[in-house]
DNA sequence: CGTCTATTTGAATGTACTCAAAAGCGGTGG
DNA sequence: CCACCGCTTTTGAGTACATTCAAATAGACG
C-alpha cells in the first residue's frame, strides 16, 4: 500500500524531508469502508480526521425530525471529519457514510498533536486547510441565503459536476436544504425549458 | 494607546516571550472609524485582517439584485476581514462599514507573513482561529438548511443577545436571510404569543 | 421642525413543503 | 434469468412559509 494520494495532498502546501515523511507515515492509519459502511456515527467519539484515497463519502446529521441535512461530500483529495468534535473531543454530532466502496489514511487527534509538537509546518498546513474550509463554507452560506432553490442547484452541478451522476437525488437535495419532490420538480422545469 | 485587547486574545491561544510582542506590535497598524464609515469595500484589494478593539462592524455583500446579505457582525474581540481576498491577495468581495464609531488593530497581508515565518507560532494561532470560524461557519450552514425563520431568529437571539439590540432589524434580518418586513411580523407573532 | 430611514401592517403572490400515490430501478434470491 | 422487494424518483393536489408591493407609522438626526 501506497500514501502517495495524502503525501501529494500535503505537498501542495508544505514540503517535507524524507525523515519528516516516514514520522508522517508512522502516524497515518488506513481504513478501508464497504458501501453504506459508517467512518462515524452520532454520539461516538470523533477521534480522526480522514483523507479519502478512493471512493466516495458522505457527511451527514439529522435534525429533530429525524431528516437529514448533507454537510458535505467527500471524494478522493478531500479531508472529512466532523471538525468541531475532532478538535474538542467532543461526541459526533454527523455521521460519515461510505457511498460506495471507500480508503482513507487517517490521523487521530493525539497524533495530530505529536505532529503539531514535533513539525510545526503541520500547523501551517492545516491553518491553509481550515481557511480554506472557512470561505467555502462561508461562500455556501452566501449562497443559501440569496439563491432560490434552482439557483442553488445550477451553482451545485457547476461545482460538482461529476457528483450529480454518483449520489442520489435526495442526497443532492438534502446538501441543498430542500425536498427531494421538489428538487425533481426543479430538474422537470428544466429539462422542459430546454427542449424549448 | 494600548493594546492589551488584542495581547489578550492571542493569549487565550499562544504565549509570547516579551520580545515576540514587540515584534508583532511592530507589525500592528491601527485605524478608527466614524459612524457608517467603510473599512473595506467591494473591488478593493483586501490588504489587512481587522481585530476589533472598540465599537461594532457589518461585513455584508450585494446579489445580483442589490440586495444585502450580511455576512457577519463584529464586536470587541472578534476578528473580521474579507478572509478568502485577504489570503489570496484578490479585490474584495464584501463591504465593512462600521455601525458606530469604532477601532480596531490591523495586520496586513505582508505583516502577517513576516509573522508567520519569524514566529511559527502564528501559524497555530490562526489554525485555531481560522478552525473556529469554519465550524461556527458550517454550524450556521446547517441552520440555514433545518430551521424556520423564527427558529433562525430565536438562535440569533439566543447567541448574540446584545446584538438585537445594537443593530437595526433590517441587518438581523439580512444575516438571517429574510426580509425586514417579514421579521417584523415573526417579532408580531412572538410579542403576541407571549402575552397570552 | 422637517427629512430620511426603519418598522409595521395588510393584501396578493410565489416558492417550497406535505402527503399520497404511482412509476422506475437495482439488487437479490429462488 | 426472472420475479419480487425495497428504495428512489416522479407527479399532483392542497397547504404553509416567506416575499413583493404599497402605504401608514414611528424614530433618528441634523
Amino acid at each position: 500500500m501506497t500514501c502517495d494520494s495524502i503525501l501529494t495532498n500535503i505537498a501542495r502546501n508544505i514540503s517535507l524531508e524524507p525523515e519528516e515523511v516516514r514520522l508522517f507515515e508512522s502516524h497515518l492509519g488506513f481504513r478501508e469502508l464497504r458501501k453504506k459502511e459508517t467512518l462515524l456515527q452520532e454520539g461516538q467519539l470523533c477521534k480522526a480526521i480522514s483523507f479519502v484515497d478512493q471512493g466516495a463519502l458522505r457527511a451527514y446529521c439529522l435534525d429533530k425530525h429525524g431528516r437529514e441535512s448533507t454537510i458535505m461530500f467527500a471524494f478522493p483529495d478531500w479531508w472529512v471529519t466532523d471538525m468541531y468534535c475532532f478538535i474538542n473531543r467532543k461526541p459526533a454530532m454527523m455521521f460519515i457514510e461510505a457511498l460506495e466502496y471507500s480508503c482513507v489514511f487517517q490521523l487521530t487527534r493525539d497524533g495530530l498533536d505529536e505532529l503539531f509538537t514535533a513539525l510545526p509546518k503541520f500547523e501551517k498546513l492545516f491553518r491553509i486547510l481550515m481557511q480554506n474550509a472557512y470561505t467555502r463554507e462561508q461562500l455556501r452560506t452566501i449562497e443559501n441565503l440569496t439563491l432560490t432553490a434552482e439557483e442553488r442547484y445550477d451553482r451545485f452541478l457547476e461545482k460538482y459536476p461529476k457528483v450529480a451522476q454518483q449520489v442520489p437525488q435526495k442526497q443532492i437535495a438534502s446538501y441543498l436544504g430542500i425536498t427531494p419532490e421538489f428538487l425533481s420538480t426543479i430538474r422537470k422545469n428544466k429539462s422542459r425549458a430546454s427542449r424549448s
